[in-house]
DNA sequence: TGTACATCAGTGAACGCGCGTTCACTGATGTAC
DNA sequence: TGTACATCAGTGAACGCGCGTTCACTGATGTAC
């Protein structure tokens, strides 16, 4: 609607990040701040401003991409395989995204609010993996956990990164992954 | 020495790259030829024409890096454990160079140079798989090689990318990561 | 042993570009009275 | 119900910057004769 054209439009915030995010995925070029106002309709010293500067937009983006991963995560319960094939189908469906996330030059890796998105995302995680130890992780269940975090993210990465080639399917892979560091998820 | 300030002098893309390592490691902010001539001495022109541009200088410094890396997997010999601590320590200690190895927008993959020094690592990394193979693994090889590349790499970047608090030492850790997926390393 | 010549690595100046930040401003909004 | 005023989100022009690429050039080198 072009009558609505607000001055103070009120949800400026949502509206960037959205956009943002779009271009995150289609521009294979890193992001600038003038590009993501210009899509916005908005001028550029108002993306900066409403974030304070660009690591502030790139960081409340980032923080917004571990809370769309915890929902995902979310929605497999507590079955560990499913939450490792929704964990790398985010990635890969948000290759931009997830590489930000963890992108230690361009967000404050401080930043509260990226902090506890990520903490809720890795509890997530990691309520799978208690159900699926195998003898060797009930050993060392601190290391269970981390080796199921590497193991997502760096099979995530990989293929991100197209040095892989899988012939099977990304979703039937992940789960082979997860049963080799779990053997008695072999079972489900 | 001042006399010897060569026009011509033969190893400009061996300083070229070791100029640019170092740089990488050194300043958190992305590289430019511009600032890797600048520490060669040698115009900035020069260093983009000796590697036909600036992809080209990446793209030889990142195979550079899966060289190295191959370098340091050998000296594992055929131990898995050991061939992982090797791979993280690498990564670790190179983190600007490893990120720009696995990184698809900075370097081009297809190039036939560095294909070939990714290959040779996976090679390397993979030959000690086949010496902790426990019964899942045995089960499917395939996923158990991957598994081992996921598991190293994840751990990698999320060192490097400082989200992880170990309490271990790197080290330890990764022998710990690496018994959880191969139950049978732990005799190791 | 000397000369002519082709090659090509490296120079340095110029190009246009898009970037993030700054700053004085405008105008819409909500509150106090 | 109306007026004055403080707030502050957003504007748009200007800033300086470093970048990668291009291009006509220079001068060192190696080879042919």
């Amino acid at each position: 609607m072009y009558s609505m054209a607000n001055y103070h439009h009120g949800n400026l915030d949502t509206e960037l990040l959205a956009n943002a995010r779009g271009l995150l995925e289609e521009s294979p070029t890193a992001i600038s701040i003038r590009e993501v106002a210009r899509r916005t309709g908005v001028s550029h010293a108002a993306a900066a401003h409403h974030f304070t500067d660009k690591r502030g937009l790139l960081t409340a983006l980032a923080a917004d991409g571990f809370r769309s991963l915890a929902q995902s995560l979310a929605s497999a319960g507590a079955d560990f395989l499913e939450a490792a094939v929704q964990y790398v189908r985010f990635a890969t469906s948000n290759p931009g995204l997830y590489s930000l996330m963890f992108d230690p030059k361009a967000v404050d890796g401080a930043a509260v609010e990226l902090a506890e998105a990520r903490a809720e995302a890795g509890r997530l995680l990691h309520t799978g993996v208690g159900t699926v130890l195998d003898e060797s992780a009930r050993l060392d269940p601190e290391a269970a956990a981390l080796a199921a975090l590497a193991l997502v993210h760096g099979f995530s990465t990989l293929l991100i990164s197209g040095y892989l080639q899988v012939s099977d399917s990304t979703d039937a892979m992940t789960r082979r992954l997860g049963r080799i560091v779990f053997a008695k998820a072999t079972t489900s």
